[in-house]
DNA sequence: TATCTGACGATAG
DNA sequence: CCTATCGCCAGAT
């Protein structure tokens, strides 16, 4: 199994699912961004953990805050982004 | 309760 | 641009 199912999650883990839930195509979020909108400030790290484990999140649009895709596979990360419309360069996001 | 882990963040060198 | 450190937080064991 990749991951947890939607069913059975942790106050934290709800609130990050709403907040990337609201996300729109080519939308891009850091990880601290994310944290605050959920409502956890300075829990950054903690996100991380959350698109790691929970199954069915857009977890492409969440980046560091260096910009810097996830060191697990941003190849696969920048093509989805690219898909909607974000452009990356050398493994990072370009904030326009 | 204690300790370790990690798709983080900021800072220093 | 890079690595090293430290602080932070929730989850897992």
């Amino acid at each position: 199994m990749p991951g947890k199912s939607h069913d059975e999650l942790t106050a934290f883990e709800r609130a990050v699912v709403e907040v990337l839930a609201k996300t729109q195509k080519g939308e891009v979020m850091t990880y601290g961004e994310v944290a605050g909108e959920a409502g956890y400030p300075g829990a950054a790290r903690a996100v991380g953990g959350v698109l790691r484990r929970v199954d069915d999140l857009p977890w492409w649009r969440v980046v560091a805050a260096s910009g810097r895709l996830i060191p697990h596979d941003p190849k696969l990360q920048a093509e989805l982004l690219a898909g909607e419309g974000v452009k990356t360069v050398k493994g990072h996001v370009v904030f326009t």
